[in-house]
DNA sequence: AAAAAAAGAATGAACGTTCATTTTTTATTA
DNA sequence: TAATAAAAAATGAACGTTCATTCTTTTTTT
């Protein structure tokens, strides 16, 4: 193993770790001292490869998010409808919180705390941008609501988040059923609806 | 001032105190010490209104999702239709994130991260009953899908929880004219949709 | 004057970070 | 290629600080 990717193993694995604990205990109650246990790695050798602990979360953020979005769009063409291109990314996106839930978990702390520095925060958000566009395709052509991006993301994206959260909590299931009819709902809550 | 006057007011600037810093630092990054220097108090003199730290978190969470919840029912009465109850209920809920945004962030602090015990959070849920009996009603009339109570509230209720942390980081300002707009997004996810 | 409440100072533990060394890798020379 | 020197990476112990909590003293109430 070359020494390139053995580094490269070594800050993976401090990344893993800090999702780990922080998912958790939250960021303050994870020292780092258990972060270098968990990834095998000495204490001191985590300020090799960051600068500090904020640095640490920061860049276990951007990561995770840019993993998400990646996630998001793999397969999505400008050239696919709305509704197919929507009901594409939206059911990516659940995949995500389902398969990737131990990444879901750990970006839905850090959008929900003041954990992440603001830069780093901004950062995570650019890679939506296709989405964005789409929803602005949308309304173009009637098919979606003219309604602010935020409230877009509300009501068919995030609510996602909180039924991983209540998933994590044991306090109820996603299954292939119900992620079609919270497809149903997002959609509707989103879609022009002809009288 | 009555002795046990001054003892209530005394908590209560212990809770107002822990809900402003938990708010802007996170639970982990407010010391004790800080809470006491806010609500004019020795460090020492808190424990004679809560156990420990955690404590003092788990009840300022009890008591504040208490104020939440008897702020949403406010007017309410069984005696409702349906959408009527769904309306009133939603802007009530929607008007506590707006007016109570300080208590408001608190809460989606809280239950987005293990801050909480599990204990103190099933007593938090408790108080929601009567939304989830309009529910278990609107679906028997077959006003709103046959959907869990989680997915009901995922796309109806919890929408907004991300709207106000948009706007408490000034990306978004939600106004009369977007609050019906999300209103109409939360009845249009969860209603039954004749085509 | 006794009891209760509150205060501030003190304590011990835990934390993030740094420091002095050691170990491992890479480059150089024979 | 083998030996060795230089550089880089990694380490565990140590440091200074901060924190939750407790202890002792003072103030307030009864």
């Amino acid at each position: 193993m070359t020494k390139l990717q053995k580094s490269i193993d070594k800050r993976n694995a401090l990344i893993k770790a800090t999702i780990e604990l922080v998912n958790n205990n939250g960021f303050h109650a994870t020292p780092m001292s258990k972060i270098a246990k968990m990834a095998n790695v000495s204490p001191a050798t985590i300020y090799l490869y960051f600068e500090n602990k904020q640095d640490l979360v920061n860049q276990t953020y951007i990561e995770v998010k840019a993993k998400y979005t990646k996630y998001a769009f793999e397969n999505y063409l400008e050239s696919m409808s709305v509704e197919a291109g929507f009901e594409l990314i939206w059911k990516r996106i659940a995949d995500f919180k389902l398969n990737e839930c131990k990444n879901a978990m750990f970006l839905a702390q850090c959008d929900n705390t003041p954990m992440i520095d603001e830069a780093s925060r901004q950062e995570g958000i650019k890679h939506l941008q296709p989405l964005l566009d789409l929803w602005a395709r949308g309304i173009k052509e009637g098919i979606i609501k003219p309604m602010s991006d935020y409230l877009l993301y509300a009501y068919s994206i995030n609510p996602l988040s909180f039924l991983m959260i209540s998933q994590k909590r044991g306090a109820f299931k996603l299954n292939d059923t119900n992620i079609q009819e919270a497809y149903e709902s997002a959609w509707n809550s989103i879609r022009v609806i002809n009288k």
